[in-house]
DNA sequence: CGAAGTCTTGAACAGAATCAACTACGGTGG
DNA sequence: CCACCGTAGTTGATTCTGTTCAAGACTTCG
């Protein structure tokens, strides 16, 4: 892959940044030992790189280490729609297990670290291991509950309140996984990613966005997304529905 | 469970409906055994009945065996928006593995007879098995799969568009499943279950559907739908991305 | 037959898209 | 160091897709 740089002396994983964080901070420890036996190396990948194109048939799986990356679908006519922002801890591509191919597209939005595995190696691992099994269901299951939510976003709520879920969403994620400073976490998302992802378009977003910073639930730098009324996003986004 | 009617005298796997099905059709036979012997009965469940409801603990999940049945979320103020029509053969609630509560609730569409299992005693056969494990994981793939491509359909395609997706998609899985004939699928579907799953209002409903009969590309009875022109269907769906 | 649910059609309205001009910014190169 | 360029963001005017509100017709079923 032109676009991946692969680095195939491993550094240890007693270091790795995720470690503890989303998917790796529910393993038991003798299973997260047996993951990185499998591991295969980091590798590097340049913001606004392609990490995975629809229809390619691969073998390796990735957990993102570090910056960010999105899922999307390419219409035709070149619409496009994010299906999911992508965090370090998280896995990506892991579909491939189970199927040859993806009907999705994966890019890098930030400069973004990757750790590599076989698929048929991780598979291998699951089938020997239960309870990673199990672990590995959950995280499933939880991904297609964000989906079912993410799905009543765009089909049944307005611009504004979708925006405030979003933002509520990606807030609370980045908190969860120690980003936060104070009420202020990284944001490198640009107005075209929130308006494909939140099925809009970038003029919209803009006056969506300029809204909540004049009432003062937001404020958003070029980097950073700071949340000064918590509440209020709730009450605008007509809550509800969350991932617990 | 007021709704749900058990019967505790199971009927023989060996006539079940779905055998051969959806997933049941992709089980090694031992496995099939095996899950059978953790059977716990029949249930029916009456038209317009609810199935689960949002938050409910349980210790059940089902198969459907006959009769189709949605997944929905509804919003504060009544909005409602239906994840995924569930059809004969599908798996359902089978999240209750891995987590307590879902956030969304389940309905019968029609009359609906269900096969029901403990989600524990699953949990336990999956850890059992690992080869049963690796088809449920590509079951679940396959499902988030389904509703990226339908993510993309509210954000980013025409009411059209929308619903011209919708009704092959709907129409292929019915076909696959040997529901079809000829050109016509069951259909017990109302335009505000439409309204509902595509994101829209039933009276707009109305006037795509009377574009798509006008065009002659289906036709829409009661209780059946015929898709006499499936190229031109899936030519104004812009189709594209599918599951397969 | 009546009643409730379902579907159709029309007219007015609204939310978001589109089109277009303009501003702010960061990097590049002269 | 500044002029220039391309990208990203803002703002306004207009258009369009889909909603809302409302009335009428058609089914289905008790």
């Amino acid at each position: 892959m032109a676009s991946l740089n692969s680095n195939h002396v491993p550094e240890p994983c007693a270091s790795c940044p995720v470690k503890g964080h989303a998917f790796y901070g529910l393993c038991r420890d003798d299973d997260l030992i047996e993951i990185s036996r499998i591991r295969k190396g980091n590798s590097l990948c340049l913001k606004g790189r392609p990490i995975y194109r629809e229809g390619d048939t691969r073998d390796e799986i990735y957990v993102l280490l570090d910056g960010w990356a999105f899922r999307y679908i390419l219409l035709p006519n070149g619409r496009r729609q994010i299906l999911s922002f992508l965090l370090p801890g998280d896995f990506m591509l892991f579909p491939l297990m189970f199927r040859k191919r993806l009907p999705y597209s994966i890019q890098a939005l930030t400069n973004v670290s990757l750790c590599i595995f076989s698929s048929g190696e991780m598979a291998d691992l699951l089938a020997k291991r239960p309870p990673l099994a199990h672990q590995f269901g959950s995280a499933c299951a939880n991904e297609t509950i964000g989906l079912d939510i993410r799905l009543a976003d765009l089909g049944r709520r307005t611009a504004d309140e979708r925006m405030a879920h979003f933002l509520l969403s990606i807030y609370e994620r980045l908190k969860k996984r120690g980003y936060a400073i104070g009420d202020s976490v990284p944001f490198p998302l640009r107005l075209h990613h929130l308006a494909d992802a939140l099925g809009l378009t970038a003029t919209h977003v803009t006056r969506v966005l300029a809204a909540l910073k004049r009432q003062g639930v937001i404020s958003l730098s070029q980097t950073r997304l700071t949340v000064h009324d918590e509440g209020e996003l709730a009450t605008i986004a007509m809550a509800s529905p969350s991932a617990e």
